[in-house]
DNA sequence: CGACGCTGAGATACCGGTTTCTCACCAGGT
DNA sequence: ACCTGGTGAGAAACCGGTATCTCAGCGTCG
């Protein structure tokens, strides 16, 4: 507290006889080394730091005269606000993150983008985070994000249900998609697997379809569970569940063991794996779908070009990422983030699928 | 306005009448209001707020036992450091940019990815910014994005050569991908795109192809501007070259054309465009390869799964986003960035081409 | 004509860390 | 004994903004 004869403007005034001396001495030069600083501004226009502060923010009571001279004096040290000195102050970071198991799936690369440009739109950044799907290493990373953004939204979280909720103050305000988990102070924005496996099998069946196969993704997600089960709850079935993964390259492997169970029918945890097990078929010499339906999940832009055209359920993905930015948005300007939505999925008959053979 | 009963605080710390005051006090109540700070920390332990940051930041200069009591006090509180307050005095983000013209683009997604990942292991996390394709809300998102971060990576920037040599000093530190712009103080990773044509076009000369159709990317796009530059410097080709675009949905519509231009094989600007086509051939029932050619560029993970595979150019796409780290990573170090470095494309023959027809 | 209200801008107290400076304390050397 | 050197920890300055407080100057009303 006490001397601070005039604090840091800056040029001349500390060449007092200080303990350690004059070291830096003039200062004179055009440039202050550094970028400019509010500070610098506010010596240059001649104004007080407050006065500089104002300006930059548009304040509507400053002198317009004073205002000008403020601005010319940051144009000139072409000024800019630092932003992590604003962070501090203002406690906001004009950030918001997001987490994903998986860059390399488009369900999450759509969910990105609609995120991003919801968030662009709203002049807020976004931080991006792989968990590369391992449970506990996600919560960390989610931890580590949150403190760097005002809000995030877990995509497809792989971490338990409870532990989720033992930490959800802490993530908070944040929102979840393609997951829900009961009594979490959050939003969550999910798709009905249920509805979807149920739109499959009911065109599955019409075509005469008894025996099907479905490729499982990897154990962990919380939406493969929820379509096997939606499968395994269907007793009409005769179901054979072979283990896959959520690629292109465990799909093609899987394709043998499709033929091997003697299913008429193949339902895949998403169009990748659908897309490579069409690949292997073909290169089995199996007709599809001559001999062999093939069904895939999600609708990534490449179903419409696989040959044939997958037959696939419809996801949002790239609306998920938006209403994610809308309920996280209303959840950090204190509001409420709604309810829970589930979308409902839309069956699309291309041409990977056809009548059971006889 | 005034009256603010309680500021943030919340309790009861401020009762005394001096001005400023002594503020600390008690500090007794198990959670005071917000989350706990060096200083409620310091309070707790009984010792001062240079310790409390020395114990967190592992200083071997505290007294073992004296740093136990810290590390229990901050324990007891769950303080974490706030990452706001760390910017500021340490001058540092702990941040990386990448700005991209299209998330949707396989390219960029691989870039990201690889980025993303060799950033995170370094502990050091990501902000994503997509320019839409537009140079001029490019470079503003650019810098913007430069001031949340402590250095940015550029990928496929549409915005003009002398645009970006003139911000380069406010970007830096910075590194370019899939660009590459003389006389910029800015390592550049970039595709020999003349290369990849070359082999491309030795490949379809070799099976007797003279009329050769290309399927030109967006016309910003500098990677377009090579390939096509390079296709046009081979005079023993009768080149047709039709616009189209970057995404599936654009090569599909451009089957009639190619048929139409009666060339025996077509290049397309990169996969997407070139499965599209494929579709869009099969469509016409248009065999392929029997009687049209078809290639794709970069190899994305699809390539392999179209029917019949691609015939295409592998990128490194991934390991450009690695690479880009490294890069980046030595020159917040202050040490070089290294020469600009052009990657070989390497040709990929699959099924799409053939001997031309006779 | 004095009290009052308003307004524009400076002074200053934060935000929550890090780091330099300073100093008390203790040990070792001559 | 005295000076020196090293060490551990507190005090305070600083990072660069924002927001509150304060006050001078001026116009207006009673």
């Amino acid at each position: 507290m006490r001397a601070s004869p005039e604090d840091r403007d800056g040029d001349d005034e500390r060449e007092a006889a200080a303990p350690t001396a004059g070291r830096v001495t003039g200062r004179r030069g055009p440039r202050p080394a550094g970028p400019a600083t509010i500070s610098s501004v506010a010596a240059a226009a001649g104004v007080s730091r407050a006065t500089v502060s104002r300006v930059m923010n548009g304040s509507p009571s400053v002198h317009p005269e004073l205002a000008a001279r403020v601005r010319a004096a940051a144009e000139a040290l072409d000024y800019e606000p630092s932003a992590a000195a604003r962070r501090l102050a203002l406690g906001r970071t004009g950030t918001v993150a997001l987490v994903v198991p998986d860059l390399s799936n488009p369900l999450f690369q759509n969910v990105l983008r609609g995120l991003s440009q919801a968030a662009g739109k709203a002049g807020c950044q976004l931080l991006v985070v792989e968990s590369d799907e391992d449970p506990e290493e996600e919560v960390v990373l989610a931890l580590e994000a949150r403190r760097n953004a005002d809000g995030i939204v877990l995509a497809s979280p792989r971490a338990p249900d409870a532990r989720l909720r033992e930490l959800s103050e802490r993530l908070a305000p944040f929102v979840l998609v393609y997951r829900e988990v009961a009594g979490l102070g959050a939003p969550s924005l999910s798709i009905d697997n249920r509805a979807g496996i149920g739109e499959i099998v009911a065109h599955l069946t019409a075509l005469g379809h008894r025996r099907v196969a479905y490729l499982a993704g990897p154990p962990a997600s919380a939406g493969n569970a929820e379509r096997l089960a939606a499968l395994r709850a269907d007793r009409g079935l005769e179901l054979t569940v072979l283990p896959c993964g959520s690629m292109f390259d465990h799909g093609h492997a899987a394709a043998g063991a499709v033929v091997a169970c003697g299913a008429s029918a193949v339902v895949g945890f998403n169009d990748m794996v659908a897309s490579g097990v069409l690949t292997g078929l073909r290169e089995l010499d199996v007709r599809v779908p001559g001999e062999v339906s093939v069904v895939g999940f999600d609708d990534i832009a490449f179903a419409r070009y696989t040959s044939p055209p997958l037959t696939t359920v419809a996801i949002p993905a790239n609306e998920l990422g938006r209403q994610a930015w809308e309920r996280l948005w209303a959840l950090m300007n204190g509001e409420s983030g709604g309810y829970n939505v589930r979308y409902q999925p839309r069956l699309l008959v291309r041409d990977s699928t056809g009548p059971a053979p006889s």
